[in-house]
DNA sequence: CTGAAAGCGCTAACAT
DNA sequence: ATGTTAGCGCTTTCAG
């Protein structure tokens, strides 16, 4: 391994003017410039990073938290936050803290060994008063996550919009029993999106909707098990919103199994957008979250942070999802698919 | 931040001796070793990783280089890489080729600039040339493939034999057009077990199978558009062994929608034991990928490289796949269903 | 058992 | 326009 010493010694010049060709510094003469190129070629010098990292007190490296990398809605943003950071010359520090605030801190503790830049949470399970202390030590944002305490930037969708707009739609086409399968992640958005939902309901004077709320509900199988009670009721409802697409395709797969017709006897709706949306009959209806917009936006805002050194500025980047119109959705009584 | 110094002064001692405790050296008298813990403690004291690594010429870092993380083949591989990494104190650097020559050595680049310890490979874009002149600064080593003169450790799949396996069941079951779809990604793994499935055909007399033949074959969609083709055809295959999961489902949906009886008109299997597969009527059969031992093999191994500095061994770390058999393998002429 | 000092490779004042 | 020098924070001889 050369250094930068060596490419001095090599090109007749001292380190300092290597070191300015290394980082486009102006007043070196195009001569010298091209001299300390070529020894660079010659001896096939590369900057140490720990070396670089140590004098400017910068690493180049953001860690991301997330519960489960494997989880689709998470590998997919994961997707875009690489190649956004990647744009900009950063690389990503992938944690998983498996839920456990033990993990969480752990990972946390990189900005204070210095390790990364930034951080940028995609959850949060310690109290904020924990993770408000590693404050001190650079910039963490949520993203896909809202706490209203915090004291960071938050880049996240607004769900309380999006339940309130699905239970609206079901609402209008005449849908009165309603069930909502929650995943019961303890995130504020789980939260507003059922406030969301339910606000709708109370405006449309639909109370009492106690039984036809499940929580914990978040794996094929769950859905299943949940079809399995939905069945048994006196008065089964007639639409289900389910809070992943996992879920719905557990209570379709179930539902057809026991002779239920999809979206006759009960209407479907998902979220995410996941892949296997469009491979289950009948294709279940789903909601589209803005997962590129909401990664770029979190790499943008780390980045801006780090730069700045600002590493308790509240901000909020709210957006919007989408409902995707399938036929899991549609009955006798509605409407024309798309997409 | 407090650096090494400060905690000396304070404990009146000096950095060397807090550097002994920090890494646990003998011949420090309890007597100091507790000076020195309640320094640290008191000034919240956490050692600086860039200098660590400076001086230390080593990260805890290791780079894994991968096509795209949510494919979930390999997200589901990621995820086990990180928690094995994680539990050796290592922190993985998330690395999307997408493909591309130029962003493999991008990321190649990481082990000259000693930004990392080691790198894993999952795929490999450029010629093995060019990626062996990076091996004079770190260890790389394959996992989940496999290049012939590669002088690395490779973590993988038997995949020939796998092809053979696959084959030889749908032979033994009475099977004689059988249609085989090709990622055609160019790996190792694809071509061998395809190599496994022919050696199979040939030892029952069949040639001529070009025309059951298709390659890149790789999502839902390019599935749905073989089995169009398939359904073309003067002689239809009655069996038919996919590379993805995704395209066994394309296949399948399609051909339900034109009426077709799985696996009664077509015996289908896929690969890789992804969610799906149980979630679509009929549940697919599916060939499993040991994943989790080859991602805990892989850390292993590039662990043990890295620490013995060895950086161009070849070993050969195989491993096998087992066939899952379910709802779209069975047919009338056989068997009973598992899991 | 403890400390002084050198140096990992780089950059940025500060001269010149 | 270029070079000299100090120092980022840590570990490790080497000396005591």
């Amino acid at each position: 391994m050369s250094t930068i010493e060596d490419v001095a010694k090599l090109a007749g010049l001292s380190r300092t003017t290597v070191s300015r060709v290394l980082n486009d510094h102006p007043y070196v003469s195009d001569e010298k410039k091209k001299l300390v190129q070529k020894a660079m070629e010659q001896l096939g010098y590369v900057p140490n990073s720990a070396a670089r990292s140590l004098r400017n007190q910068k690493t180049g490296i953001i860690a991301v938290l997330i519960p489960r990398i494997s989880d689709p809605f998470f590998s997919q943003l994961i997707e875009i936050l690489e190649m956004e950071a990647s744009s900009k010359g950063y690389q990503l520090i992938i944690c998983q803290t498996q839920f456990s605030k033990q993990k969480e801190c752990r990972y946390l503790n990189l900005l204070k060994t210095k390790q990364v830049d930034g951080v940028i949470m995609t959850s949060v399970e310690n109290d904020w008063s924990v993770i408000d202390t590693y404050l001190n030590f650079g910039p963490v944002i949520l993203c896909n996550e809202n706490v209203d305490c915090a004291q960071v930037p938050m880049v996240y969708i607004n769900q309380a919009e999006s339940g309130y707009m699905v239970a609206k739609y079901l609402l209008e086409r005449g849908h009165t029993r309603i069930a909502y399968c929650s995943s019961g992640m303890s995130r504020k958005g789980t939260q507003s999106r059922l406030e969301g939902f339910m606000s709708a309901l109370q405006e449309a004077d639909i109370h009492d909707y106690d039984q036809y709320f499940f929580e914990r509900v978040s794996t094929v199988g769950d859905g299943q098990q949940i079809f399995r009670k939905l069945e048994n009721m006196k008065a089964a409802p007639t639409a289900l919103i389910a809070g992943e697409d996992a879920v719905a395709a557990g209570i379709i797969s179930e539902a057809k199994k026991l002779g239920w017709n999809i979206p006759g006897d009960l209407t479907v709706v998902g979220y995410d957008h996941m892949t296997m949306t469009k491979l289950i009959d009948p294709m279940i209806a789903t909601v589209i979250q803005p997962v590129e917009i909401m990664a770029k936006k979190s790499i943008e805002v780390i980045c801006e942070k780090i730069h700045k050194k600002q590493f308790r500025v509240f901000e909020n980047h709210e957006f919007s999802s989408k409902l995707v119109f399938r036929q899991s959705l549609l009955n006798n009584r509605n409407l024309v698919a798309t997409s």
